[in-house]
DNA sequence: CTGATAATGAAAATCATTTTCATTTTGTAC
DNA sequence: GTACAAAATGAAAATGATTTTCATTATCAG
């Protein structure tokens, strides 16, 4: 590995035991990646987790950052998003940030993203998922919502 | 410009007609490729726009059908997608397509993309951005939703 | 037809993300 | 603990889609 930082920010927050939960390997970096995501409620990038894991870590590298979210989200801690502007966007799970299912609202004018709660937040009404079935023989699992306008700072 | 390709393909299409409708100057490479993005029914990437271009005039270059493209979607002509592959992929617009607001359906498993009609085909319907407006101050425009799941073949 | 302006193409530049590979950790067996 | 095989890490190089630069060419009004 890189060069060895030690555990857990102090108090033993238990992090790794919620990767290992989810069958991953819990390691210092993992763990800080983790932990950096547990703390933002909004959205970052990979170049913004990590510089804010370096303020703990700062031998930590990018490779090792985009390694680690990549594993997060295929493992459904975070969610991956794309808001058209070339790079990737992650956010903790809806689960388990406790915000409940929600979607995205992106301003047109100021580029400003803000959470979709309520109307089209739920992920995917049980009746759509029948009408979607019946319509086109296809299971759906996940939507990805993006709802573009004017926000109420441009409008 | 690049070297000079005739118009409209033979019979008089009137395809400048519709850029010009549009506000968009009608060059012969604009023309050029706002045909293919009307005569195929689903997405491409630029490349795949390249290659179809060139088949009737070799001489295109891809920076102008990046261009071209660009331009078509910014003034409303045609969608822009991203189905998370690192790419961008290009459609007539809903109207002009005659196909009627539609989203997309993605296979985890095969990758295979379908128009969704019907259902949430119907791009945020009027409650929904009541909805949107009551409790977020947000004007809704346009919404993009993609659903993932399994298609008929996968599951 | 002529000139001013916008469009084009080729090549170089960007930029986010991925790959490569030598080194360091981890978890486990002793 | 100590030693080891396997997995993880970091730096640097590679990738690949999209953009920018700039010299050349087409477009359109007059």
């Amino acid at each position: 590995m890189g060069r060895g930082y030690g555990r857990g920010q102090g108090r033993g927050h238990g992090w790794g035991r919620q990767l290992e939960n989810s069958g991953i390997r819990p390691t210092a970096a993992r763990e800080l990646v983790f932990s950096v995501m547990e703390s933002t409620p909004e959205h970052l990038s990979a170049e913004e987790v990590l510089s804010e894991v370096r303020k703990a870590e700062p031998g930590i590298g990018l490779t090792t950052v985009y390694r680690s979210l990549e594993l997060l989200h295929r493992n459904g801690l975070v969610r991956k998003f794309d808001f058209g502007d070339g790079r990737a966007v992650f956010e903790l799970n809806d689960t388990l940030s406790g915000k409940g299912p929600h979607q995205h609202l992106l301003c047109r004018r100021c580029g400003r993203v803000q959470d979709l709660t309520g109307c089209l937040g739920e992920t995917l009404p049980g009746s759509m998922k029948e009408c979607i079935d019946r319509e086109h023989q296809f299971t759906a699992e996940e939507a990805v919502i993006r709802i573009y306008g004017l926000c109420s700072d441009c409008r």
